[in-house]
DNA sequence: TTTTGTAGTCATGTTTTTCTGACTTATTGC
DNA sequence: GCAATAAGTCAGAAAAACATGACTACAAAA
């Protein structure tokens, strides 16, 4: 069973669907650094220039609540939060990728 | 020379930038509607649903600053004008029909 | 010459997003 | 105990996006 996006809430353009998920000032950028490791919330805000804490913190939550990023709690030493991409997460890689390759 | 879009001001994220390009409330259909035939002012009007002429005015004009719309003044029987994607915005149309295989 | 169709503009108002700075809670190092 | 780090929340302000209704300009048809 392949997994497939559905965001697809009563329109015709799926386009539109993709492009709402990551829409937003900052949900691109989140994206991308957590496409290649699992990323906290205060390297975000350090790395993502402009940005402030409200911001990155509702686009977190929604990124999490459309299913394209896990919010994982790590036990760990000095105990933090990691979002990773979900499986629905990855699934839209290749489209970034394709975008790449046009610009 | 094969085309390349370059809406890349600054940044160092493509999807965002083509993100960017495509963001706002009517541009992803208007571009859709595109995507097949020219399509005029009126036409965008009647076939969006809920949209007005301020924001389709404002869209077609930034898609057309953006390079992926031409907007074209037909001297013919009903003197008028139409939209068209400009070469740069069929470089696009990859991309959609990729995001049409994810929904 | 009045009306219709096409393609808008403009001023204004409303709604939605984003920003700012102060505050919170929990854990850990000193 | 005290300060720092991590991950936030909250109220309010500012900015950006979108909507509304009235208006314009041009050409052609009636």
């Amino acid at each position: 069973m392949t997994t497939k996006i559905n965001i697809n809430s009563g329109n015709n353009c799926p386009a539109e669907s993709l492009l709402k998920i990551l829409s937003g000032k900052w949900k691109p950028q989140i994206f991308r650094l957590a496409l290649n490791s699992p990323i906290r919330f205060n390297t975000l805000l350090r790395q993502i220039d402009g940005a402030n804490k409200q911001s990155i913190s509702v686009a977190l939550k929604e990124l999490e609540e459309q299913g394209l990023l896990d919010r994982v709690v790590v036990k760990l030493k000095p105990l933090h939060v990691e979002y990773t991409l979900s499986e629905k997460g990855q699934s839209l890689i290749p489209v970034f990728r394709q975008l790449e390759s046009l610009i």
